[in-house]
DNA sequence: CTAGGGTTAG
């Protein structure tokens, strides 16, 4: 690995401080500006913020009068700011009988470094009010906070202020109104103003940088980096970072090294967007080397560093070192403006939630969400929609009703991404209605929120209102994206749409210049196959020089096996085998497709092939949820405790559904399995079991909810659709890719899946 | 006795 060479060598450099430049002297202000190295600062500038100083200072003085001298409020103010205790400071500052520009500037730049910037825009329509006149570092602080709000007008309202008032620029208010007008996405004002602009210094170029990288202009930014006289530690970090964001991670791991042999030492920053990157490759070594430094330089507890490595850690899979690392959080500190901490602190939280929501575990991921709760961590956004998505993927309506309940009992609004969530969540659970009233109720419908509903139906088998959505949707003005267009041709193919499915992803291509990826093509092919042009297929794959994608030779498998054409079959799997040794799916599939065909020696020699490959195969389950237990069930399964009336309930009810004509077709079992073994337990495979389990402990009248983790096969289908119409009972059925609604014999996939 | 640029989560 050449990761190897991050050496050890800036370690332990001394340079803690490197005077850079010297700014312009302008009449008010003269003094060295130094570029100081992130950490460093606290540890060496002996600035360590004392918790205990400003409040001994604080009582001293109301003791000895002192307080009422603008000067000591002003100075104990600042040391309430430095020390992190910002509520005290805005307290004394509140009482104060007067108040200069220094008082409002010191609180001012305490909030806006912690980014409490509506504080800041606050304050500062409060100063104006009280018509006290900014001076530069007001402004500065004030302008940073527009940037990040990306309050354009506001910003723009300071510089024409800053304009009409004669206040002197100087660099550092210019590279203020620049990053503003940068931030806000505002780029011809500001290539304008930049032109404009008398000094440039290295913070001005690193704005520049970041505006090419931003709107994607890679060799701009680039050719600038390469130019840059003076590049320092920012200059390395935003070069990197836009090359990563831009998707050129490899060429971004490059300049980490070369960052590593000729730059300057790795900052906070660096290491954090090296983490990034490490996710983001998916190297999981890097991200360890990248750790081990961290604890090296001992700023293993800095909060923007533990979620990185937090996130680092979940994405490359490994949840029980991201645990690790959050256990390492300090107890919470109940001051009310301590943002900083707090803010680390609440996205360390949601950063476990949606850790373990993205690996699967949605208990712990549940678990956790409950204890920042029970913690009175404030929940923000981000854990909300990773909750709901939690909720989705375990199925539990249930589950999924009471978040739902609690976060309307903290009073969260229903934005866009929680909205979409919402949806996505009923529609998983099984609830198709209440994604309905949710998609409803939304007033600020976006793409998203469409294509949730649009997916919402196609999961249930309402393919032709899934496409009947999505033509609403353009109506109504609405750009689809290429999310969009796979759930709309995913609609296509379950309902048995073709012409429409060809129209839309040659409308996609043509009108929206949207490029086909994976999934557009797996979907083109499974609309094909479903429709049984097979040749079509080959057709389809060499015109768009796609045989390299396994997913797409997967479905064209699937199809053959459903209009049972073993020759074309068998060539197909042998391209598949090629491309994925190692994947149980394509295994059994072919040994089915075998064992449907008679060739009962080829498909025992498909298994072989898998054991002797080391590969399992994924166990059959079904599950249901009744009051507050969840009942799951294998194939054959004789543990639960009322086992014995289950399976004598299920023999008596196959009896009396051969009454009205259902057939335990032994070839049928033996076609449609795709991975519970047909040969043995006909009968009993998990989803009759959780029925019976279900009808009996149910009283009639109510739907039978239950789930899979596989694809239901054709005997059991059939098995359901009779069951539905014998004790006129609604089932749904949730498999691995859909929902099915069973009523009165009928299926809403229309046996199409 | 105070200021600007780059980092995290769906």
């Amino acid at each position: 690995m050449r990761w190897t060479c991050l050496n050890t060598k800036y370690i332990s450099s001394s340079s803690v401080l490197k005077p850079t430049y010297v700014t312009n002297t302008n009449n008010h202000f003269k003094f060295q500006r130094f570029q100081h190295y992130g950490w460093y600062q606290s540890r060496a500038v002996g600035d360590l913020p004392n918790e205990s100083l400003p409040d001994t200072l604080h009582a001293k003085s109301v003791k000895n009068g002192s307080l009422d001298n603008l000067d000591v409020r002003n100075y104990v103010t600042s040391l309430y700011v430095k020390s992190n205790k910002l509520d005290y400071a805005h307290k004394l500052f509140g009482e104060s009988p007067d108040r200069d520009v220094r008082s409002w500037t010191i609180l001012i730049s305490g909030f806006a470094r912690i980014g409490y910037c509506r504080m800041v825009l606050e304050l500062f329509k409060q100063m104006r009010i009280e018509r006290v006149c900014p001076n530069q570092f007001t402004l500065s602080s004030v302008l940073k906070s527009c940037s990040s709000l990306s309050d354009f007008r506001m910003g723009k309202g300071i510089h024409g202020w800053i304009l009409s008032n004669g206040i002197d620029l100087d660099v550092v208010l210019d590279n203020s109104i620049l990053d503003v007008y940068v931030k806000c996405g505002a780029f011809d004002y500001a290539e304008k103003f930049f032109e404009t602009m008398k000094e440039r210094d290295t913070v001005t170029w690193n704005v520049m940088m970041g505006a090419y990288m931003y709107i994607g202009d890679m060799e701009k930014a680039l050719d600038l980096f390469r130019r840059l006289p003076f590049k320092d530690v920012t200059s390395w970090n935003t070069i990197i970072y836009g090359l990563m964001r831009n998707g050129h991670e490899t060429y971004a791991l490059e300049l980490l090294s070369e960052m590593v042999e000729i730059g300057p030492p790795f900052d906070k920053v660096t290491f954090s967007v090296a983490l990034v990157l490490a996710s983001s490759l998916y190297v999981l070594e890097l991200g360890r080397q990248i750790h081990g430094r961290v604890l090296r330089f001992g700023i293993q507890n800095d909060g923007f560093l533990r979620t990185s490595l937090i996130d680092m850690y979940s994405k490359c899979g490994k949840m029980e070192k991201a645990s690790l690392i959050f256990k390492t959080l300090p107890l919470r500190t109940n001051s009310k403006f301590t943002c900083h901490e707090t803010k680390t602190e609440v996205v360390s939280w949601s950063s476990m939630v949606s850790g373990y929501v993205r690996n699967g575990e949605y208990e712990y991921a549940l678990l956790t969400f409950c204890s920042m709760v029970r913690e009175q961590i404030m929940v923000d956004r981000f854990s909300l929609t990773s909750i709901v998505s939690a909720c989705a993927n375990v199925g539990i309506l249930l589950l999924g009703q009471h978040i739902h309940a609690h976060i309307q009992k903290i009073g969260y609004k229903t934005d866009v991404h929680l909205g979409s969530s919402y949806i996505d969540m009923y529609a998983k659970c099984g609830s198709l209605n209440d994604a309905w009233v949710i998609f409803k109720q939304t007033v600020d419908l976006n793409v998203v929120l469409w294509t949730s509903m649009i997916s919402a139906l196609a999961l249930h088998g309402q393919g032709k209102e899934a496409v009947r959505l999505f033509e609403f949707m353009i109506q109504e003005g609405n750009k689809p994206n290429e999310v969009s267009f796979v759930v709309v041709l995913n609609a296509c193919s379950h309902a048995g749409l073709l012409e429409e499915g060809c129209k839309y992803f040659s409308l996609m291509k043509e009108v929206y210049g949207i490029k086909p990826g994976t999934e557009h093509f797996t979907c083109m092919v499974d609309l094909y196959g479903r429709a049984g042009r097979l040749d079509e297929i080959k057709e389809f794959i060499h015109k768009n020089g796609i045989s390299q994608l396994s997913s797409v030779w997967k479905s064209f498998l699937s199809s053959c096996r459903l209009h049972k054409n073993f020759e074309l079959g068998k060539w197909v799997s042998e391209r598949l085998l090629q491309l994925e040794p190692f994947d149980e799916g394509s295994y059994v599939l072919l040994s089915n497709m075998c064992a449907a065909n008679h060739r009962w020696e080829e498909a025992a020699g498909m298994r072989r092939l898998m054991q002797k490959r080391g590969i399992n195969k994924v166990a059959g389950q079904s599950w249901i949820q009744q009051k507050n237990q969840v009942h799951s069930f294998v194939m054959g399964d004789r543990s639960h405790p009322h086992s014995r009336e289950i399976y004598s309930y299920l023999d008596e009810l196959i009896g009396r559904l051969k009454e009205i004509g259902y057939s335990l077709d032994v070839e049928m079992v033996m076609q449609d399995v795709e991975e519970e073994q047909g040969e043995v337990l006909l009968g009993y495979h998990s989803e009759k079991l959780a029925i019976a389990y279900g009808i009996m402990s149910t009283t009639s009248g109510i739907p039978i909810r239950i789930m899979k983790n596989l694809r239901v096969c054709t005997d059991c289908h059939n098995f359901i659709k009779y069951t539905s119409q014998l004790l006129d009972r609604e089932i749904i059925v949730r498999d691995l890719h859909r929902f099915h609604h069973f009523k009165h014999g009928l299926c809403s996939c229309g046996d199409y899946w």
